[in-house]
RNA sequence: GCGCCCUUAGCUCAGUUGGAUAGAGCACGGGAUUUCUAAUCCUGAGGCCGCAGGUUCGAAUCCUGCAGGGCGCGCCA
C-alpha cells in the first residue's frame, strides 16, 4: 500500500474514534510513518523527503513476519546512506512503537515486522464486532462512481456474449461500494438506431402472421427468432387489423415503443434471474428528445473540436466498392490519440451512435465523479473515441472526469473439453436463461469471476458443477458450510457456542488462520481501486484452503478439532474463529452476488 | 497495413500495481480417515515468466523492438 496513508478526514483530524474503520495497514502504515517522521526530525532523513514509494505490505514467506516496509531501500538515496544503517535507524524507533513485537532488517533492506499477538486477538474480535460491515472501507470517500454494464440491445433476449460483462459489472459496483463510493449502476438503451426500426418491422412481421396471414420464411433484413411471436400476437390483440396494410410510416413508432418496451421486459427478466438490478435505465431516444447530442455539437464547435470535413479511404485494405467521399460533421478525436476523426452525423443528418454515445457520456458526468464502462471485446476498438471525447467534454467543464473502459473477453462455451455447437438457425442456441437453469445463478457469477475479464475464458457446463477443489465455486462454499455444520453440531451435542473469553489462548495454527482472514480489508481496497472483482474471488479460494488445512488438522489430533468434549473453554474460542472465519467468506461471496450456503 | 488485448509448470490459471527463493488447481509419484462434512488434508517432482535490449538498489510486472494467438478497422450498433 503506497503511502500516504490516507485515513478517513476523521482520523486525519486526530479525532480518530473510527478504530473499526481502519484497516491494520493503514493503522501500522501510520506507526511506520510517525517514526521515518522522527528520523527526519533527527536529521537522518532530508527534511524534503517522499514517503511516496513506502509501501506496506505482507510478505510471501511468513517466516518473514507478518508486515514488511521497504522504506529503508527507498529511501537510502535521500538519506545518502545506504540501506541497511537506514534500517537500523528505523527498527529502533519501530520496536519502541505500540503493536510491534520486533522488527529485523532482512534482504537487500526490508524491515520485517512481527506484530504482537494481542494485534490478531483484537482484529479477531473486530471481525465479529463489525459482522457485516467487516471489510467495509472508507477509501472510496463517498466519490460518485457510475457504472455502465449490459446495455445490451433490445432486440432480443440476452445472449451469453452479455453475461460475463453483467456479472463483471454488477460484482465491481458491488466492490466499489464496499471500498466507500456511491455507485450508479446504469444501462444504456439503444432504442433510437437502425436495429430497433428492423425490430418494430419484424414486430410488426408476426403482427400479420398473429392476425392469420401466412408470412412464410423469414426474409433478410428481419430478425427471425421466435421470441418476437408473443408480440405480434399482442399487438393483434389491442390494435385488430389496424394496422395490418397501413403504410409503415403510420405504425412504425409505436411498433417500435411496444417491442422495444417487451424486448427490456425480456432482458431484465434474465438479468433477475442473475440477480442483477439496475438503478437507471437510460435511453437513448430520450437523449435525442432532450435534445443532448445537438448541446454537446455545439459546445463542440465552439471549441473548434468539431468540424465538417471528409475521411480518407481506410489504407492498407481495399476500400468498400460503394466508397464515396462525403463531408460529415467530424470530432476530432485524434487530438486526443485516435488513428482519425469520427463522424458524430451520418450522410442522412442522422446521429451516428457515437455522436449519441458522446452525448450520453456528458449526461452522465453531470451526476457522477468518475465513469466506468463495462464492454464485449469486440468494441475494443472505439474506445479511443470515446474516451478523447470523455476528454474533450469534461476537460471543457473543468473538472476533467476520469474515466475507465473495461473490456471484457468473450467466454467459450464447454461441455466435458468439447466446445458447445451453436447455431441460431438451427434452434441450438443457449440463452443466459438456460444456462442458469442447468448449473445454477451461484455457479455462472462466481466463475465468471475466476478469471481476469481481460482474459479469454472457457465455461464448461461438466466442470462447473463438480464438487471438488478444482471447482472454485464448490469449493469456497464448501468451506462455509462445514463451519456452519460445525457450529450447529457444537451447539447441539455439547451445548458450546463461540466466546471470545479465552481466545488469548489460541496458538500459532490458530493464529495464521486469523491472519488470512485479516486480510481481507485490504483486498477489498486493493481489488476496488484495480476495479478488478476477481481478486475477491481468489481471495476467498484462498481463504478456504486455510480453513481446510486448518480443520484437517483435526483428523489426526482430535485435541485440534474446533470442538473438544472436555475443554469447553478451548472449544468456544476456537468456535469464535470458526464463526469469525464464515463471517468473511460470506462478505466476500456478498460482493460476488453469490450465496453462501448452510448445508451442501 | 494500422490499433487494442493476450503469451507464466505438460494442461487451466493467479501473481498483492516494481520487492526477498515466481505460486495454486488438474494430471503424475508418496502418505494421512473407526472425521467436528475425506466432496478433505499433507508431501514430492515439474519454470529461459514468448524472444532481445533498456530503465534501477531490485523487473513476470515499467519502456522499445521482434515473434506467435485473439478482436477490431469508412456514416452498423
Amino acid at each position: 500500500m503506497p503511502f500516504p496513508f490516507s485515513l478517513s478526514p476523521l482520523c486525519a483530524n486526530g479525532a480518530c474514534e473510527m478504530t473499526d474503520m481502519q484497516t491494520l495497514y493503514t493503522a501500522f502504515g501510520g506507526t511506520i510513518e510517525t517514526a521515518l517522521k522522527a528520523l527526519v526530525t533527527d536529521g537522518v532523513l532530508p527534511e524534503d523527503a517522499s514517503f511516496k514509494n513506502v509501501t506496506l505490505e505482507p510478505p510471501r514467506d511468513p517466516s518473514h513476519g507478518d508486515l514488511a516496509t521497504n522504506a529503508a531501500m527507498v529511501l537510502a538515496k535521500p538519506a545518502k546512506t545506504n540501506p541497511r544503517a537506514l534500517a537500523e535507524a528505523l527498527v529502533t524507533k519501530l520496536e519502541a512503537a505500540p503493536g510491534i513485537a520486533s522488527a529485523a532488517i532482512a534482504g537487500p533492506g526490508f524491515i520485517n515486522l512481527t506484530l504482537d499477538p494481542q494485534v490478531w486477538l483484537d482484529e479477531l474480535a473486530a471481525i465479529t464486532a463489525l459482522a457485516d460491515d467487516y471489510g467495509r472501507s472508507t477509501m472510496g470517500k463517498g466519490t460518485r462512481v457510475n457504472v455502465e454494464y449490459v446495455s445490451a440491445n433490445p432486440t432480443g433476449p440476452m445472449h451469453m456474449g452479455h453475461c460475463r460483462g453483467a456479472v463483471v459489472g454488477d460484482a465491481l459496483s458491488s466492490l466499489l461500494e464496499l471500498a466507500g463510493h456511491k455507485v450508479t449502476r446504469e444501462y444504456y438503451i439503444n432504442d433510437a438506431g437502425g436495429q430497433v426500426d428492423t425490430l418494430a418491422r419484424s414486430a410488426h412481421l408476426r403482427y400479420r402472421e398473429a392476425l392469420g396471414e401466412d408470412i412464410g420464411e423469414i426474409p433478410e433484413g428481419y430478425y427471425p427468432g421466435d421470441y418476437l411471436k408473443p408480440i405480434g400476437e399482442y399487438l393483434a390483440q389491442e390494435l385488430g387489423d389496424k394496422h395490418k396494410d397501413t403504410p409503415e410510416a403510420e405504425w412504425l413508432p409505436y411498433f417500435r415503443a411496444e417491442a422495444v418496451e417487451k424486448m427490456m421486459d425480456l432482458i431484465k427478466a434474465d438479468l433477475a434471474l442473475l440477480g442483477i438490478h439496475h438503478d437507471v435505465f437510460a435511453s437513448e431516444a430520450a437523449l435525442h428528445a432532450a435534445g443532448k447530442p445537438d448541446e454537446a455539437e455545439k459546445w463542440l464547435r465552439e471549441q473548434d473540436l468539431v468540424y465538417d470535413g471528409v475521411l480518407e479511404a481506410p489504407k492498407g485494405k481495399a476500400p468498400p466498392e460503394d466508397w464515396e467521399p462525403v463531408e460529415l460533421p467530424l470530432f476530432r478525436s485524434t487530438k486526443f490519440g485516435d488513428d482519425q476523426d469520427r463522424p458524430i452525423k451520418k450522410s442522412d443528418g442522422k446521429w451516428t451512435y457515437f455522436g449519441a454515445d458522446l452525448a450520453y457520456h456528458m449526461q452522465k458526468a453531470e451526476s457522477a465523479d468518475e465513469l466506468i464502462d463495462i464492454w464485449g471485446a469486440d468494441h475494443a476498438g472505439t474506445v479511443k473515441r470515446i474516451k478523447a471525447a470523455v476528454a474533450a467534454l469534461s476537460e471543457g467543464k473543468g473538472k476533467p472526469t476520469p474515466f475507465d473502459v473495461k473490456l471484457v473477453q468473450m467466454v467459450q462455451l464447454m461441455r466435458g473439453g468439447e466446445p458447445v455447437k451453436m447455431s441460431k438457425r438451427s434452434g441450438n442456441f443457449i440463452t443466459i436463461a438456460d444456462m442458469i437453469e442447468e448449473v445454477g445463478r451461484d455457479v455462472v457469477r462466481f466463475t465468471m469471476l475466476t478469471r481476469k475479464p481481460e482474459a479469454q475464458m472457457e465455461f464448461d457446463f461438466a466442470k462447473v458443477v463438480e464438487a471438488s477443489k478444482d471447482n472454485p465455486v464448490w469449493y469456497v462454499q464448501y468451506a462455509h458450510a462445514r463451519i456452519q455444520s460445525t457450529l450447529r453440531k457444537a451447539l447441539e451435542d455439547e451445548g458450546f457456542s463461540p466466546s471470545s473469553d479465552a481466545i488469548a489462548d489460541l496458538g500459532d495454527e490458530e493464529h495464521a488462520l486469523i491472519k488470512r482472514a485479516a486480510q481481507f480489508p485490504r483486498e477489498v481496497e486493493a481489488a476496488a481501486k484495480a476495479r478488478e472483482p476477481h481478486r475477491i474471488a481468489f481471495y476467498l479460494y484462498d481463504l478456504a484452503t486455510d480453513l481446510n488445512a486448518f480443520y484437517s488438522l483435526g483428523n489426526t489430533d482430535t485435541q485440534k478439532r474446533f470442538i473438544v468434549k472436555q475443554d469447553a473453554r478451548l472449544s468456544q474460542s476456537r468456535l469464535f474463529l470458526a464463526a469469525a472465519i464464515g463471517q468473511v467468506l460470506r462478505n466476500g461471496l456478498r460482493v460476488l452476488g453469490v450465496e453462501a450456503v448452510d448445508r451442501m
